[in-house]
Parts: structure tokens; sequence; C-alpha cells
DNA sequence: TATTGTGAATGCATTCACAGCC
DNA sequence: GGCTGTGAATGCATTCACAATA
């Protein structure tokens, strides 16, 4: 049962891997942070597309030119995984390529339901239905007669009143709400009903859910807000960093 | 020229607002933290449906059951605001909403013009145009010459040859980057040519660019992926929270 | 009693600095 | 000399606990 412990060090975060040792997972270190964790797929990224230009061996400078992010906080990263890199040399492009989707791979399919097919979620739907990964679109609902019968995705669009049978007959992993804000409470209630436990919302409202219901908001006009927070208004105390495109999201 | 100092107690960013308050602005301490102020939309949306429902006085527990975020991080937001609320009592919906909307009224208006008009564009040019907020869509690009002369959001599609010209010419602030992944980066050096220093990204790769440029990425597959992190694998050291809908975003 | 406001504690991510290797 | 790996420092957000107040 991999949890981070207090050890000698003043950081137990520096620590928590060789802590972990003992668990003799698959691999080594199982808890690596979130927050790198959701970084990987971006590594993934880099290092594919590194890997199809014949690159061999990439430092974490040339990772952080790719990816956008820091040298430091890729090296910390990477460290989490193990002793991949040479010292004085890089990282072996196929091998650490191996390893994070090692990581990555779940090894799950996760089955996914979008509910509301206007633009956004027809959108999200094909999004989903071309891009590989281990997300598989598996049913789409809407609350418009007319809509009903019709293909998204290459799915049928079935209607919202039987997100809970459904949900629970093609064994929904994840809703995606993509409704007007009006209906997105009752669908999500909807969903939670068909034992729905993960939800990504689309719409701009707070959903309220049981507790062992997580919500991940998306908003566009939030997103918008806060990117227009960084507009420089008057060269705020700039700290020359190298290349900081890396943008810091707003936690709710 | 507001920024966070170092004073005598431990926490400096408790001490932050006081620190500020001899800037004089039109409002007393502004360098309220930036995740706060990405949740004030959050605060704003929760008190006008309370005010239209009719409520006068609210607690920060009820605001907690609204948002879905916990009593003691809002009392913590709003008290960076100033001193509104009384103890025992709660806040005036009316005075926090208005404090609220002054914080967040910029006085601006931001131009946006989207870039990519296939679905997703197509869905985000619409949101834009139909929400309110002070973001106005002033030009629709894409590179494919079949949907050039069309109409999108209100807008007439442009080719993204264009981009450097139109930027300038109707003053765009904020480019939303909606193509292929293939197209992304050179739609976004052409923005950037054009001397837009803002980007919302939703293809799944990361751009370069200058430095004086941020960028933001909204990666639907990441989202997904960041949100299957939080299913409940093994019961993880679950700490009973009442409420603890509020996802961390990935931070890249 | 109910509720805000806030100093302090905690937790976590980022950043720094440099030891250890090529 | 260049580069990784990592302990420590820093910074910031969240959480806690409780004094102040209606």
């Amino acid at each position: 049962m991999p949890f981070f412990v207090k050890v000698g060090t003043k950081n137990a975060f520096c620590k928590a891997r060789s802590a972990t040792f003992a668990d003799g997972g698959a691999m080594k270190g199982q808890p690596i942070s979130p927050t790198a964790l959701g970084r990987l797929p971006l590594y993934a990224r880099a290092l594919r597309e590194m890997a199809t230009r014949g690159v061999e061996v990439a430092s974490s400078r040339q990772l952080s030119s790719v990816t956008g992010l820091e040298a430091h906080k890729i090296r910390k990263d990477l460290s989490q995984l193990g002793s991949l890199g040479r010292r004085g040399v890089g990282y072996r492009v196929a091998d650490l390529l191996g390893t994070i989707t090692m990581y990555l791979s779940s090894s799950r399919e996760w089955r996914l339901a979008i509910i509301g097919c206007g633009r956004l979620g027809n959108a999200i739907a094909w999004h989903i239905c071309a891009g590989g990964g281990p997300y598989r679109l598996a049913a789409v609902f809407d609350c418009v007669p007319q809509k009903i019968g019709d293909r998204a995705g290459g799915v049928e669009i079935l209607s919202s009143e039987r997100i809970p049978a459904i949900a629970r007959e093609r064994n929904i992993d994840i809703a995606i709400v993509a409704t007007p804000p009006r209906a997105a409470q009752g669908v999500v209630d909807l969903a939670v009903a068909g034992g729905i436990r993960l939800v990504l919302n689309f719409s701009p409202v707070a959903l309220t859910v049981p507790d062992w219901v997580t919500v991940r908001t998306v908003d566009v006009a939030n997103e918008l807000f806060a990117l227009s927070l960084r507009v420089p208004t008057r060269s705020r105390s700039r700290r020359r960093r190298p290349s900081p495109p890396a943008a810091s999201w707003v936690t709710l």
C-alpha cells in the first residue's frame, strides 16, 4: 500500500520513492507525485516525436526546448521513475519512452459517455473517436428528441432518460458533461444514479455530487479569464526565465 | 507596484494584503493570490444565483454547498478582498457580489481570434459568441479554402495566411488554437508574428513560443487522463473530507 | 451560539545548488 | 566540460485552530 512517509530528511517527498522500494511492485516506486504523473504524457509525446526523427539520446535541456518545461522540473520528474539517463550524456530516448509508457499504461480501457451532443459534445465525441489512448466512446446522450437516433463519433445518440440504465449496461467509467448549464446538474445526477464516479464537466457551473464522485470542470471562459490574468500589466517583477510558457492552472 | 513581501510573520502570504495597503489603489489590496482570483468567478456565479433566489445573507458554509469548495478556503479567499461579512452572521450577498465583480471587471474587453474552425473551433466560436463576459470574437481563421467565406459565431472565416495582418488590424488579444496538432505550431507562429501574446491552445501539442507569449494548453485527453488518476484504486489513505469534489489541476 | 477573520502548521511542488558520473 | 540525480531551500496554497465578534 504505497503512501508518503516521513523519514529522516526534512523533505519527505525526496525520500518517498526509496521509502516504497519495499512494496515490491512491478515497478520500483509507484508513488510518483500526481503532478509529475500528469506530465508524463507530455514527455511521452515529445519522446515519440524525437524517436521518429531518429534522435537516440536526449538531454533534459533538449526535452525542455521541445516540451516548454524547465529542465529542472523534467529531471526531477524523471528521477522519480528511477535512474534512467546517464550523467554527462542524457536519456536514451527509446528506453525512457518505454519506461514512461509502462507507467502510463494502466492496462485499462476507460469507457466514456458524452452527455449533451451539441456543438461541443459532438466535437469531443469525434475527438475521442479519432484520438488513440485508452479511451473508448461507449455512449452518447442528448435530450433533444430530434437528435436521438443520429450518430456522433460513431455511436448512436440515446435519450438522456436512459443514462442510468445504459451507464450500468455498458460499464461507463467516465461521463463527459457538455450540456447547456441549465441541464448539467440534472444529467450529472442521472450519471451518478447510473454508478458513474468520474465526471468531466465542460459546462460553466459547479456540480454537486456525492463525495465518492470526482468532478473535473473545464470552463472555456475560466480558461480565458486565467489567461488574461497573465497579461503583463506592469512587468511584474519579471525574473528572467528562459522559457516560461508553462502556465499554472487555476485550482478549484 | 504590488508584490509579496517578507514581513514579521512566518507566512508572508498572510500579511501580503496589509503590506500593500500603501499603494493606494482604488481597492485596498490588489495582490490577491492568483488561485483565489481564479475562483472569484465561481463565487460570483454562486452569489448571482443566490441573489436571484432572494437570499440576502450567505454564510461560508452555504457558499460551500453551492460551489463545492470547502468553507475554509472560501473564507480565506474572501478575507483577501477585505473584511466583508459579519462574524456570527455571514456575508451580505449583494455587497459581496458587488465587491467581487469590482475585482473581476478589468474594465477591459478582450478580443479573441479562433484559429482552426473544425468541430471544436466552431463550438468554441459559438460558445464565446453566446456567453457574456468581456470576451469578443473578433476573427476566425481556417486554412481549408472551402470554409473561407463561411461564418462561425457570427464572424466571417478568413484564410490563415492573413493572421498576422488581421491580428494587428483588429487588435486581437488572445488567439485560440483549435487546429489539428500538425498545424498548431505553424498558426501560433503566425499569431506571434501578428503581435499576439496570449494563446489558448486546444491542440494536444506543446507549442514553442518566444518568452513574452503565454500559452495555456487545454488537452481533453490530458484531462481524461488526470481524471482517471483519481479513481480510488485501493482507497488511498482516504481522509474523511466532507465534500472534496474540487479537483486539483495538473500543472504543466 | 454561530460565524468570520487570521496566525500558524502542514503539505506539496518548484527551484536551487552541487555532488557524482561520463 | 557537460549532464544527471538529489538533498535542501523556497514559495505558495491549503488546512487547522481559535480569537474576535455579532
